[in-house]
DNA sequence: GCCTGGCACTCTGCGCGTGCGAGTGCCAGC
DNA sequence: GCTGGCACTCGCACGCGCAGAGTGCCAGGC
């Protein structure tokens, strides 16, 4: 167990790594920090902290950066959730407010995520699973052919359409269409496979598999996990990465472009509060030197997506878990509100 | 005028420096290049190319490079579009098969042109202003609040939500859906307005205010024109950029956020085939070292949006003309079938 | 026992000078 | 109008030495 004086000073080592980008020696410590003690006394406990794995030397006689262990133990016990000051959250609020449509807010949001981190945000587009529907239509396009479209609490439009088995008459299909809603609508997604199960009864023997057809592409749309979208932004950050820069830009972009990629990334996270992942800890490569803060929000109670950002280890944890942290909220309220 | 052999050696020139990236000498052209001529001749030929503002040095004593001006000769009178050889075509034509909806397509042809011309593709989503209506849906929301829904012919999905100035029955809403889609149904967009006019005329006096808002935000959502969306992908590529990193790419990253400037930079070509913005041409600033080669493509012979690809000034043109008229016209194809 | 000041050592980064090579411009000759 | 030759100009890579920052260790003091 490490020494109160170590962790302030493993503390100390973060803050101003952060801060400068430059490896830090026991004597600088000292003197931006009072720790009350010799500098001599700071290269004991450094050869300690470094003796744990907490920091390493980028060669000899350089100052002291923090390993990705540094850093958790950092997270997890040293610093706090910087929350957002007032005047702060008041402009992501009036920022937020002026969305016009889902697309809108997502996009709102990843700018400002982008903005107030001055890191690369990511914004899941709510899931439908923990959604409730608000309302489903069928439409004719040909005597067999169906269009499914659904639409759900959280403004999104999902469409299908459904090869029928056999021709289905209009009053059927009107039919159709209101017993659905009057079942699944305002229901949540989970709830919606018992919902309908027995419908297909109701009908005449010659529409039941018209009718199952149309159930089924329901509930693969409903489970439909690839359909999930996301946004991000603030790439351009990125350039602020380091020094050493086309080796170590070059695998982030590439990680970015692939959605599935993202999308497990912040799947992974599945703390109920702000979630970060430092380094090595991130199971893709290409983000090994990057850290993901990331937190779940939603409209209600419940989360139904994850946002988040990607930056470089060497971050301000506090600053960018209380950004994440207020985004995340006032997207949720923003949601329930429309 | 220059004479043909200059214009042989400018071309020779923008070829080499294309393929090595370094500033290219007098010896270097003759020995690769068999012109028939002693280095001194091409020195000045050299000399009045550069007189002339084609080609440049970096510095005293350091090979030509092209510039701006020197390009745009190369592409308009030097240079032709590389076709594409039947296996490349084919092994388009079967990855954009593969797609199940608008969003993949437009995802998969993203993908292909940056793994094609290894350089940062844009493809605009079809727009709506030239496809034709597929169906209209109304649905009641409350009494007086409806959803218009609008489904076009390229597998576009456009919703709105009215409020109505006065309760609208189930039985108007009926009669208005019928009567809107026997009108608009596999119309142009463009042609919607004259169709639907006279509308509102045929309805009961309380209910006409109701059916002209509807009409009114129909016919706002087909001119839309912020709804306009693009994808961007390939963004990797820009660390192939040049080795003078952080300052050449971040404009460039910032540029392809702002969907505005790119939607901007596309619309700006009018030509009906491909068209190739070179370096300053680009109205952004962030966009000065980079060339934009883009092109219409659309379902039937009418382009219905635009796709593209920014690089670097030096880049392969007449291969990425090939390679983006050619993705142009198969996107165009699966859009036509589906 | 822990902290402290001192000291010798190590390593990086930077400025400087040098030599090399690539490339040019010009000129006289064919 | 083309060619070969020649002197000249730069930029770049290399090697050197120096200063500065930082460390580890040790002996002494609270």
């Amino acid at each position: 167990m490490l020494s109160e004086r170590r962790l302030q000073v493993l503390r100390a080592i973060v803050q101003d790594y952060v801060g400068t980008e430059e490896p830090v020696g026991s004597k600088a410590l000292t003197e931006r920090h009072n720790l009350g003690v010799s500098p001599a006394t700071v290269r004991n406990d450094m050869a300690a902290l470094e003796d744990e794995g907490y920091i390493a030397q980028p060669h000899t006689s350089a100052g002291r950066i923090p390993t990705d262990k540094g850093y958790r133990l950092f997270v997890d016990k040293l610093a706090g959730v910087k929350p957002m000051t007032a005047p702060e959250r008041r402009a992501i609020q009036n920022f937020l407010e002026g969305a016009v449509d889902l697309d809108d807010v997502v996009a709102r949001t990843v700018r400002l995520l982008a903005q107030l981190t001055r890191q690369v945000a990511v914004v899941q587009y709510p899931s439908l699973t923990r959604s409730t529907v608000r309302h489903v239509e069928l439409l004719a396009l040909a005597p067999a052919r169906l269009m499914l479209v659904l639409i759900t609490d959280t403004g999104r439009v999902e469409q299908r359409v459904v090869d029928c088995p056999a021709p289905f008459g209009e009053a059927s299909l009107a039919d159709l269409r209101a017993r659905l809603n009057s079942r699944v609508a305002n229901r949540r997604f989970a709830d919606v496979p018992s919902l309908v199960e027995d419908l297909p009864e109701a009908f005449e023997h010659e529409d039941r598999g018209t009718v199952s057809t149309v159930l089924s592409t329901l509930l693969e749309t409903l489970v439909e996990e690839n359909e999930e979208r996301l946004m991000i932004g603030g790439t351009a950050n990125l350039t602020r990465f380091g020094h050493d820069f086309p080796l170590t830009i070059r695998p982030v972009l590439e990680a970015l472009e692939e959605q599935v990629v993202l999308l497990k990334l912040l799947g992974e996270a599945k703390d109920p509060g702000v979630t970060v992942r430092i380094g090595h800890e991130n199971a893709h490569e290409g983000l090994n030197s990057t850290s993901v803060v990331s937190v779940g929000y939603g409209s209600g109670g419940e989360a139904v997506a994850k946002l988040g950002v990607v930056g470089p280890t060497r971050m301000d944890y506090p600053g960018t878990m209380g950004a994440v942290r207020a985004v995340a909220r006032y997207v949720g309220q923003i949601l329930a509100e429309s």
